[in-house]
DNA sequence: CTGCCTGCAAACTCTTTGCACGAAT
DNA sequence: ATTCGTGCAAAGAGTTTGCAGGCAG
């Protein structure tokens, strides 16, 4: 995850200017810990600067992810998700579980390798990879809240 | 792909009237040999009878999906795609070209026993898996059109 | 001082919905 | 005859954009 430093450096490597708005959006992204939306960025943004409008958050998160310090999650659901680049790992799978709304990273290093065969077989390059599980949880079929195993640290490795 | 007659039992079997909006969507879809969209469909079936509304094509996608005939293809654009469900290959995987917008479907077998590891590992049921690659032309970064190779009929088998 | 940035509101896109008429069973 | 389906237009959700005033460089 990048720096507040390393956010305005590359905003003034643009040409872009460094103003409060955008480092109050860039600390309000820093502060989450789990997937979160462009209104959910917007609440925090104004818990440190009320006076945020919607339209500079919106405008913000394209900057966000273009210097690495946040990716952008597609699920497919109507808005889209983000969530902080905390460490470089591209490989990732989202779990997304249809019960609770909540959306879980896991490892999925065999997409590394997928992706290169692909791309040698047709000669195209890669630009970006989705691997994605939507699940249900069987507690909340049974009526009890959805409890989740921890998955995130969990590797599962499958050999290639 | 089911067929006429059998998307028409699937509406009767539900109390749903067989009507002729219904089968003339029905018509346009089986006919498309891409991807589509809402949009595209509309243009189709209007072919059929001109007086189809947007609203019918909405409310009959559903249908569709749900009989069965076709299948959502959702890739992270602004508006769902759809195509027809010729064989019964839930495992494939999508290729996306940035640069020609077509969408290209390559067998992904593995798919299958990955669902399956991480629904034990995790004691969740899996309700629907998406494996996406997002790819850019070189031809086309040359200028020249973009031709993708026969990518359909290809079955890039993995080991497991 | 200059030009980019902001907040506001309106526009935009895709999809869904309410309603009165019309057609299928 | 009834009830569901249709077309139309408007609503809805999420995101983007045009504009006039404001602040960074």
């Amino acid at each position: 995850m990048i720096s507040r430093k390393r956010f305005s450096q590359f905003l003034s490597g643009k040409g872009l200017k460094v103003t409060s708005q955008r480092l109050s959006i860039f600390d309000a992204a820093a502060g989450c810990k789990d997937h979160f939306t462009a209104e959910t960025l917007l609440d925090y943004s104004r818990l440190i600067d009320r006076s945020i409008s919607r339209a500079t958050v919106y405008r913000t998160l394209s900057l966000l992810t273009e210097s690495g310090a946040i990716r952008e999650v597609d699920v497919g659901r109507d808005n889209k998700y983000y969530r902080l680049n905390r460490e470089e790992k591209p490989f990732q799978a989202q779990v997304i579980c249809g019960d609770c709304e909540k959306i879980f990273e896991i490892d999925a290093p065999f997409m590394e390798w997928y992706g290169k065969a692909l791309s040698e077989k047709l000669g195209l390059q890669i630009v970006r990879q989705r691997l994605q599980v939507e699940v249900i949880c069987p507690r909340r079929q049974k009526g009890l809240p959805c409890s989740h195993p921890k998955v995130d640290p969990l590797p599962l490795r499958f050999k290639s």
